[in-house]
DNA sequence: CTGTTAGCGCATTCAG
DNA sequence: CTGAATGCGCTAACAG
């Protein structure tokens, strides 16, 4: 069977299958085989057959550009993570992408390296793609920032953080005041001398931040001098150093949060090594509930945050803007979080010590 | 100034500014603006100002898709991973993405959650993109996925693992070596006595139980019932849970080698849970050397991997057979791997025991 | 250095 | 249920 025919390599052809090859080889139209792949039940079972046949001899595979051109739908998210290395967007990134994969979309994945001034130049690089959808860390980009996404149509999900002026959809939780609760419970437990230690001060950790100082306030028990912060990049490392340093200035301290769990374990690592003991001789709390937290000894007293769930409802909040072509009756979904309560700090201070 | 003019509707125009919206308002040709863009040196300075001030004004952002389907460049390459909580792939993403990102290019990300029976599937939705790259996870794909890649003209990385028939190219290292040389290395300092707790049991965790039965047959101190693994996801839970069960079974094991750091941290834990005491009791040794894993009391022995030099070496290979259209002059990569020795081991058991 | 022409591969629109 | 014509937005090829 000589097949001769394929001399139809103009000078600007890719070489690959198109769906004409596809149709001419099932002897129906172009569009006859577009619509057998794309809805099935509007093309008759023998052209289907006729077609499938022809697509798996050949090796089709479709052409994304040519289909997101002719449609102006791209299956593509693109999504934007400060970093990858801190454990708590991997989650969120899981959650996300299950939700996504199953319904057809692709991730596109950004990394600012929590270089806040780049993802402007980010977002740009983004939109390019003509996403179906973006879903953005954090509540604090700036102002041109704010504009470029606003001026396209697409769906924009910001999560991690609430914000009363969501650029459009919005799901987190205020780390405010799950930092707020933390210290407070701290305080109800007996707590007065508490410290605060704080690495990469990146938006979130900065509101942490806010959260310890206001309940501090409140109970007028703050004291700058139990604050510690660093910009340099969380590590174990860093906690152990950030914790030494603080502990020597203030040993009065009865119990000290760390902006992240990360944080708190290094610190927890040091104490081992010094025989401090936790948490007689200081406690300690974290922050996200990381998967070795509870496994610490002591375990940590950390704040829990649905990670997996909020990528899911990001995920959920684009996909349904993007079907029903307006914005789910809610826009923003608090995803809350929980103070985890465990032995590195005592629930009742005075019982025990 | 009445701009009649934007009448230019169609009905299948997406309304987006498009190139020749800024060419027209730059008073040149669509291709003149085009090569403003991407080669300026190609156009006087006069028209390269007008063509910039009309992109500004007019906020004008280029489609990939129209690019891709004209260029057939997409400037996307596809990246495999088995997982994203696994910590080591986010380490080695950043390796790709601070490579690939500064060259022009996207990460188009998919996740197999090590459900390799679907990787063929994933593998077809991502050649629709029209990737110029592939950087796939492992080099156990299967028969039709290996045709899939091997059909296109487009260029693959395998990484993580060194195979002898690579599809293309092959960044990565033996894991059964690796693993081999952790076991000499405590076959030499005394131990004989040597269990092994593996879980997940993917490729790479089996190449590293490989590596282990090789050097304990190799020294005549193979023994099954040392041996413990389990299909169940790492988690420093399960760690510990295995250790338990190993332990209780074969208390007269010196040491334990666990398929990764996690695995063994858990172990650790629940040592100290118990007041088993490391490496006195029972010694301890790792795999990836993880962040944490120095930090543990006692520091743990484990196989540190350069991670972010792997991801970082793969999309320089890719790199340089998109420009040059020709692979590089070596095509496989080994990043080695080097064994640590810290004190959840002894260097000398005999000496101290 | 600039413009004209044509086409990348597919899906929308409108007819039958 | 099937097809013809047309265009999505951009750039390669070839002039001038």
């Amino acid at each position: 069977m000589s097949n001769d025919k394929n001399n139809n390599t103009s000078s600007r052809s890719t070489g690959r299958v198109t769906l004409s090859d596809v149709a001419a080889k099932a002897g129906v139209s172009p569009i006859t085989a577009s619509r057998a792949l794309k809805s099935p039940d509007q093309v008759s079972e023998k052209l289907r057959v006729k077609i499938y046949d022809a697509v798996s001899e050949l090796g089709y595979i479709p052409n994304h550009a040519a289909r997101s051109l002719a449609s102006s739908e791209t299956k593509i998210i693109s999504v934007i993570f400060p970093s990858l290395s801190n454990a708590v967007f991997p989650d969120v990134l899981d959650g996300i992408h299950d939700t996504l994969t199953p319904a057809g979309y692709r991730i596109l994945l950004a990394n600012t390296h929590y270089a806040t001034d780049q993802e402007e130049g980010l977002v740009r690089t983004l939109l390019e793609q003509s996403p179906d959808g973006i879903i953005v860390t954090g509540i604090d980009q700036n102002e041109n920032t704010r504009k470029l996404l606003l001026s396209t149509n697409t769906p924009v999900v910001q999560i991690m953080e609430l914000t009363d002026s969501p650029i459009d959809m919005n799901v987190g939780l205020s780390h405010f005041q799950a930092s707020y609760d933390l210290v407070r419970h701290l305080q109800n437990s007996g707590y007065k001398k508490i410290g605060f230690i704080g690495a990469r001060m990146d938006p979130r950790s900065q509101r942490r931040m806010e959260g310890y100082k206001h309940a501090m306030h409140e109970t007028s028990n703050m004291n700058e001098r139990y604050v510690l912060t660093s910009q340099s990049n969380t590590s174990f490392k860093l906690g152990a150093k950030l914790f030494t340093q603080l502990f020597i200035e203030c040993p009065e301290l009865e119990a000290i949060c760390f902006s992240n769990d990360d944080l708190a374990a290094g610190a927890m690592f040091e104490c081992n090594r010094r025989g401090i003991r936790i948490p007689e001789d200081i406690s300690i709390a974290g922050f996200n509930d990381l998967n070795f937290s509870e496994e610490l000894l002591p375990p940590l007293t950390t704040v829990s945050i649905p990670l997996y769930e909020m990528g899911k409802k990001a995920a959920e909040y684009l996909l349904h803007k993007i079907v029903n072509r307006e914005a789910p009756s809610s826009i923003q979904h608090d995803v809350g979080y929980s103070v985890i309560k465990r032995s590195s700090t005592y629930s009742d201070l005075k019982k025990r010590k």
